[in-house]
DNA sequence: GCCTTCATTTGACTTGTGTCAAAATGGCTG
DNA sequence: CAGCCATTTTGACACAAGTCAAATGAAGGC
């Protein structure tokens, strides 16, 4: 389907965890069997049942990979960034493709036919490795995911999602801004926009967090760790004296 | 962990799915290197946390893969059968298990330590490209998984469970055997063991499939897809004469 | 056989989230 | 500054699915 077929630059894949553990000759070879894509925001790069003799490596730019109930809303399962790679698992079982992945920026990615893949699989080991660590940190990433979604609460996931941004964000670690729309946030953790605005300020009712407009500081992290892992919600400074026993 | 070392018989391995495509030698060669574990049902195989330098296959028995809640709800990720393979994501990357692996009954496991498996992948290409695709194949399973966990009402994953099984069943597809308690199989659809068994008995009621205890007959294939593709559910043969419009 | 134990079904009730609708807020443009 | 749009908040309500509990059924042991 890519119909340019500009050459990969070998300068784009020497840094990339997936080809990392390869020597200069064999990064060449591959880079020769693949080619460039360019695209603008907002295109479609895969489809539902779409087939792919290929993968893709994300070199610039971000995607969403995300499947779509059938009333037609959507839930994103990861959100593709540099470095990341997508269509294997299309390519090595030859069947359609489970999910849609559309461009969230102008992108560019470099896209290897299956072939000359195999061939790097076939002549080194390493690769093969290489190649199958990413797959398992895959799983690993959607059992977490499943985990997340399935037993969690609605509050549970809030407190979670702020923790993990925050994580990601600059040095103090408690301020972060939502990078879109509380409802898109909200799809993210798979609940309604309503839901997510609620438990958002729940959290600020109980003191934890400070709401501005897109941006949230998070003032008591510990409390929203163990939000996060299940305690039920505690009231600022007066625990009930007679706690209820376990069972 | 495993004390007897008792070897691995080579009849058991040829004819699994994982080892199909390898030549006579080679099989004998990780035959000897890995060894038989048996043991009774309801013993933990791999527990969260736990880190593993090798993988099982299941040669007879069966065994749940599953996560817990924070409350200790367990939410069950897969039903492991004969033929299926288990610690792959645990042994490629090297992280402490995410999961939980029980019998469910007395099994016979072989286990290969990670060389054994690694010199096979370094030195049989079509074994790695087993491997490949079964990892592969687990994904995908894993995101239709999601899917149904995420976008479909607890009807549509009865119906779509049904007809996932059917597929996987013998010729005349139209008949199934769950691979464990319901309530097992509930928990891998995400539903609690008491919606499920109504479930069922809703689809009952509709003429599509019959229950016999553990065995489930598919009477009416196209409205058990309708039903999984989010069609409210029609009574059998008289549709009321005015049917609300869509809106 | 009978008893124990586990699995399944059924009913009544509770609850977390979604939905709908309206009000509030904020940002932007002319 | 007024007016208009998109976003966010809040409330009232509905409903799917979970929970608890009891009844029933099947399976294995002695």
């Amino acid at each position: 389907m890519p119909n340019t077929r500009k050459p990969v630059d070998v300068d784009q894949l020497i840094d990339q965890p997936l080809f990392a553990q390869l020597d200069a000759h064999r990064i060449d070879e591959i880079a020769r069997g693949g080619w460039l894509v360019r695209e603008k925001r907002g295109v479609r790069i895969i489809g539902r049942g779409d087939n792919l003799d290929g993968m893709f490596l994300v070199t610039e730019g971000n995607l969403k990979l995300y499947m779509l109930s059938c009333n037609g809303d959507e839930r994103v399962l990861r959100v593709l960034q540099p470095g990341d790679s997508f269509g294997e698992v299309i390519m090595f079982n030859q069947l359609p493709s489970p999910v849609y992945v559309d461009t969230l920026s102008p992108v560019s990615l470099a896209y290897f036919p299956s072939d000359v893949i195999n061939s790097a699989l076939v002549s080194d080991p390493r690769f093969t490795a290489t190649m199958l660590r990413s797959m398992s940190a895959l799983m690993r990433n959607m059992i977490t995911d499943l985990e997340t979604c399935c037993l969690q609460s609605a509050l549970q996931r809030t407190a979670s999602y702020l923790l993990r941004s925050a994580e990601a964000s600059l040095p103090p670690h408690d301020k972060i801004r939502l990078p879109a729309p509380k409802a898109v946030v909200a799809s993210t953790l798979n609940i309604s926009a309503e839901t997510f605005s609620r438990e958002l300020h729940r959290l600020r009712g109980l003191g934890l967090i400070q709401i501005a407009k897109r941006t949230i500081h998070l003032c008591d992290r510990d409390s929203l760790v163990r939000i996060a892992a299940g305690s039920p919600p505690v009231r600022m400074a007066c625990t009930p004296a007679a706690p209820a026993a376990d069972k």
